[in-house]
DNA sequence: TATTAGTGTAACCCTTATGGTTACAAATGT
DNA sequence: ACATTTGTAACCATAAGGGTTACACTAATA
């Protein structure tokens, strides 16, 4: 298991950058497919809110890919910030086997 | 990409049997390594609490895997918990390419 | 049998997350 | 010039996460 050196990207961003802005869409408008609020979706976007277990499964109808996808994405992210948060977890030791 | 028919294991129920049982722990034993509280630890394994991305890193350290098994697990668990708690998502409709 | 260790969970505290509405200033497009 | 789109603040409500203390119950053991 390689460790992963520098912040991965934001599910928001790749929202943003290879779907959005792909196919000239506006946030407002894939709010309204999506049926949640332009708010929460522009906080997504933007890199300020997670990807949601239900949102992951509205981006996946929307775009015909797996919910599995976004939650990755946000996992790793999450993953990352955890780890770069606090020290504390690397102080557990492994339990003899 | 198969749907998943039945609910998934909670994460909690695997870390039980597969891990404190078979290794003889005890859950406030494991909370300790863990450097967790007792309830927190005990709430994961009757499967009335998740595992949070620093849970899966002090897991991972404890028992030498990736803090991902531990996380997909969570995910996959989660999402089946959206996807049956309500139709809403269903009704999003694919965006034209 | 009396005692101890381990357990599940309630009650309580505090902090953070999620998502909705409304409103407004700034940017963009026509 | 006007309309659309945007980011985000302010506000509300609900839920999640984790800690402490306390208590009743079970199981093992001196």
């Amino acid at each position: 298991m390689r460790k992963r050196l520098r912040r991965p990207t934001h599910p928001g961003g790749i929202l943003r950058r290879h779907y959005i802005e792909p196919l000239s869409m506006t946030v407002s408008g894939l709010a309204a497919v999506l049926g949640v609020s332009r708010k929460t979706l522009s906080e997504i976007v933007n890199e300020h809110a997670s990807i949601t277990p239900d949102m992951a499964l509205r981006l996946s109808k929307a775009f015909k890919t797996t919910p599995e996808l976004w939650l990755n994405m946000q996992r790793n992210y999450d993953l990352w910030q955890a780890a770069h948060k606090s020290d504390d977890w690397k102080l557990v030791e492994a339990v003899a086997v």
